[in-house]
Order: structure tokens, then C-alpha cells, then sequence
DNA sequence: CGTCTTCTATCTGCGTATCT
DNA sequence: AGATACGCAGATAGAAGACG
């Protein structure tokens, strides 16, 4: 479902958050749903069967029933269920389906989700269509983690170090007067400085130097351009204590002088 | 593949001078 | 006054190669 445009998840008009009455049950049915239904149990207890197969359900037990499964459920009379069901349809056949059940360890975000996609279809207004049905994607996103979470998926090595990399270049985008040395850097990312500066350009294709002035030059123009700065105030704000060698590294990069941007 | 060491090229900051 | 230019010494990052 991760690939799957939002715009093809269909809502239907069968939603709530319930405290199920004490005398509540879901009989099986001759009849297989007919679209999917997503599940959550906030509180009490009792059983769900999908497909012949059983659950005991509590406070963040979630299911994703199918088209033409066999569900039916019944609870505790005193200790009884508050649920949230969402039924939708999908235009088209999904890739990725989240499993059928999980319970959920860390349940804050998907009831986050739960909440929000009910108040839009409850309160009409502009844009709740489209944004129920984004929140109903991203919370078909978070049971696919969570699954991928539960299966023991480990990223490989590999991608773990390219996030580190990625998460060291963000930072210098984000502090850009900020002079970042690569042994600091390396030391975040928990690398020698050597191996990081060489992973660094195989992953960014420039130089952590390289990286740190592009970042550097790209904001000078910016308060150049649209804050009216001098050339000394651009070079102080970010960091540099030499103005002429902010002008002679802005030439250098930008091609032109720091003093013909306006 | 992940890591480290050594050598060297490049970068950086400072002082000083010139130009607009 | 602010921007640009140059030279120099010390600091730093990169390339290559080796190791487990």
C-alpha cells in the first residue's frame, strides 16, 4: 500500500470510535467482507477470530481484515471493548499489505491517526476528504513498520551507514554558519575521520569540505540576495573571520564576487 | 567491507596593502 | 568605510595503500 496514491483509498461511511454495549458480539457471517476494515482496540478485553484463527485482544491490538475474510469477535461483558473500525476499498491491487494482526508495543501514533481520521469525516470542511485519506495511508505506512519492526528487520549494514552520512549531511545543511571539523563530524557518526570523509564523498559525491562551503555559499547568496546584508555581515554571520577570505571562497564557487550579488 | 596510517596538497587565518 | 588582493605559516583534509 505504500505505493498506492491516496487518492485511490475509497472511505466508506462505516467509521467510529465505540464502547462496545456489555451485550456487543460480532457473529460470523455466511457473508466474507467486502472491503477492508481496520480494527483498534483501546480498552477491555476479548476474543477476535479471523479466518478460523483466534486472538485474544486488549489495549492495542490491531487488525487489517481483508476482502473475503471471515471475521467475529465477542468480549468480556465486564470488562468491555472500545474500538475504532474504519472500513475502505482500494481502487486497485495493493503491493504491500500490512499483516492481519499485531499488537501494537508503542500504539501513540497509530491512535493519533485514528483520532484525526475520524474527526475529519465527522466535521466536514475544506480539504477533510483528502486529508482523511492521507491519514488513512500513513497509518496503513505505520502498521507496514510496525510489521517490518515485529519480522526482526534489520537494515543492512550498508544502509545504516548511509544514514548516519545522510543525518551528518543534513546537520550541515541545517547550521550552515556552524564550521563543522571532521573529526567532530566522524565522532557523530561514530567513524574514524578518515573512513568518514571517504564514505562521505562515495555517498554525497563532494567532500565533507566541499559540502560544508557549498552549504556555506548557498545561504551567503541567500542573505545576500534577499536580506540586503553587506558582504561583512553575510561573512560574520556565517562564521568566517576573514572576510576577504569569505569573498575569495564565495568567487571561487559562486563565480562571481559576494559584492555583485544583489 | 570497514577501518586505520602515512604523506602531501590544499585550506585557513592573519597581517598588510590597494582600490572604489 | 567597505571590498578586494597577496603572501606566508600552521592546520587540516584527501589519496593511496594495507590490514583483518
Amino acid at each position: 500500500m505504500i505505493s498506492i496514491p491516496e487518492t485511490s483509498f475509497i472511505a466508506t461511511n462505516f467509521f467510529s470510535k465505540i464502547k462496545c454495549e456489555p451485550e456487543w458480539k460480532w457473529p460470523r457471517r455466511e457473508q466474507p467482507l467486502e472491503n477492508y476494515d481496520l480494527f483498534y482496540v483501546w480498552d477491555g478485553h476479548g476474543e477476535v477470530t479471523v479466518n478460523h484463527t483466534s486472538f485474544a485482544v486488549e489495549k492495542g491490538s490491531c487488525f487489517l481484515f481483508r476482502p473475503g475474510d471471515h471475521t467475529s469477535a465477542t468480549h468480556d461483558r465486564q470488562n468491555p471493548l472500545t474500538i475504532t473500525y474504519i472500513h475502505f476499498n482500494i481502487d486497485q491491487k495493493p503491493d504491500l499489505i500490512p499483516a492481519i494482526y499485531r499488537k501494537l508495543a508503542e500504539p501513540t501514533t497509530i491512535e493519533t491517526l485514528l483520532v484525526r481520521y475520524v474527526h475529519l469525516r465527522l466535521s466536514p470542511q475544506f480539504g477533510s476528504n483528502e486529508e482523511a485519506a492521507l491519514v488513512l495511508k500513513q497509518i496503513m505506512i505505520n502498521l507496514l513498520r510496525n510489521d517490518r519492526f515485529e519480522q526482526g528487520y534489520q537494515p543492512k549494514k550498508s544502509e545504516r551507514l548511509q544514514d548516519r552520512i545522510l543525518e551528518i549531511a543534513n546537520l550541515i545543511k541545517e547550521h550552515p554558519a556552524t564550521w563543522y571539523s571532521i573529526a567532530e563530524l566522524a565522532s557523530r557518526a561514530q567513524l574514524s575521520k578518515r573512513y568518514f570523509a571517504t564514505k562521505f564523498k562515495s555517498y554525497m559525491g563532494m567532500s565533507v569540505q566541499e559540502y560544508e562551503i557549498q552549504s556555506r555559499i548557498e545561504r551567503a547568496e541567500f542573505l545576500l540576495h534577499y536580506c540586503g546584508m553587506t558582504v561583512s555581515e553575510v561573512a560574520h554571520a556565517l562564521g568566517y573571520k576573514d572576510v576577504y577570505f569569505f569573498s575569495r571562497q564565495f568567487k571561487k564557487h559562486y563565480g562571481k564576487s559576494p559584492s555583485s550579488i544583489k
